[in-house]
Order: C-alpha cells, then structure tokens, then sequence
DNA sequence: GTTTTTATCAACGACATGGTTGAATAGTAG
DNA sequence: CTACTATTCAACCATGTCGTTGATAAAAAC
C-alpha cells in the first residue's frame, strides 16, 4: 500500500462521522440519504464524506436506479490493521530481545 | 477509546513523516534530534510531529539530560486495530449471513 | 560563567478540511 | 413532457495542519 493510500485511509478515519459511517456500513450497503440521516449535517456534506471514503479505497459503490449504495471494501480496513500491526509486533519483539539481554548481564555480574 | 482519541490517533498516523517515526521507534526509543536525522525539515517542526503522536498517546516520553527520548506506547496501537477489526470483523459475518440467506432461498425454488 | 547541545515556544504563510447554500445532473414516476 | 428523488458540482468561509524562521529554556561541557 502506497504511503498516499495510507495517507488518506487514516485520515479518513480520523473523523467521528466517517467512522460512525464504516460502523453502519458493517451491518450491510447503504445510500447517501440513509447514511445522512443520524446526522445534523446537510446531504452535500455526507456526499462529500463519502468521497474521501471512497478515494480513501475504504468503500465501493454500486449503482440501484438513481441510488448510489455505499459498500464496506474490508480488504482496505485489514491492510490498516496489517501496517499497525507490523510495528507494534516488531516492537514487541524489540522489546523480548532487549528483556532478554538485560538478563543475560545480570547472570554475569553474579 | 473516546472519539476524540480516536481523531487524534488516527489522524497522527494520516502523516508519512509521522508513520516513519513509529516505524523507527518499533526498533526502540530515539530522541528528537535522532527522528529529525531521515527528514529535510527542521528540528522544531519534527519536536511538532512528536507532540502530535504524544497528544495522540501513540508515543510516551522520558527523560534523559537535556534529551526527551520518545517511546513508542504499543497498546495505543493495538486499540486502533481493535476498532478496525471489530468492524471489518461485523462486516464480515454480515456478509456470511446474507449468503446464508440466499443460498436457503435458492433450495426453496427448486 | 560562557558556550554548546537539545528541545520548545511564538508568529507567520501556504494549503487542506469540513461545513454551508445554490445550481445542475441523472434517473423514476405520473 | 413534467415533476420528483437522489446525488453531485461549484463557490465560499472558518478553522486546522505543516512547514518556516527567530527567540527562549534547560541541562552539560568546557
């Protein structure tokens, strides 16, 4: 994944709305209209956040008559987790290595 | 995780120079001055980026001297995954219920 | 006690984001 | 053909982000 893609992916999620929209989008499609609706925030406004979801690769859309259904692309969200993860393993691991040394040396002093 | 800590975490990591950082910090603690060694920008906008990760509370900070040396805060990460998996995860189960569903629907016309 | 190192604070500019309203498009329905 | 529904485009504004430079703070080293 490019660091462009992922540049946009987190910034994606990096809104309450966006997310609150991957949250209903889990439990299956969903139109413009029907994602707008929990929300005080014009039409215009969830089109646009469903843009930046949708350059972000986090969602796909099909089209139903003058309907524009939003679908969950969970590839996108597991490569998310996959980057984060990579490091936080690393880290942990680092971590093992450096726990592991630490008790090797105090067995010397003694 | 408030939704506000979610903001700020992902939108820490909606940053190249900032994903870099947690990448060299995975292998272990690096000060200021050390994260700022990769980047053509300055010294004062890297001490910005660590200060968003730290606000973000991806990376923790200690003391050594005149030095601040940045830690990476794994379980932070671990949260962002979490939120993700749980609903790439839904998404999923979602997705094996409705074929279920269709599949019932398919041996009930013939 | 002056200089050096490490890091931060403050003010600024360029650009992006997230919202608005008003107009336009595409498809359905009468 | 007209009217309605669903969605997008365009222009605008307020605010936030990311970089800069210059000044400041704190601890170390000489």
């Amino acid at each position: 994944m490019s660091d462009d893609r992922l540049d946009r992916a987190f910034m994606a999620l990096a809104d309450p709305v966006r997310r609150a929209m991957i949250a209903r989008l889990s439990r299956g499609p969903a139109t413009v209209n029907e994602l707008a609706e929990p929300f005080a925030i014009s039409v215009q406004a969830v089109s646009k956040h469903v843009q930046v979801l949708e350059t972000a690769g986090l969602v796909t859309r099909s089209r139903d008559a003058q309907r524009r259904p939003v679908h969950l692309a969970p590839a996108a969200l597991e490569e998310l987790t996959g980057w984060i993860d990579g490091y936080r393993i690393a880290h942990e691991q680092q971590f093992r290595r450096l726990d592991a040394l630490l008790q090797t040396q105090k067995e010397k002093e003694s």
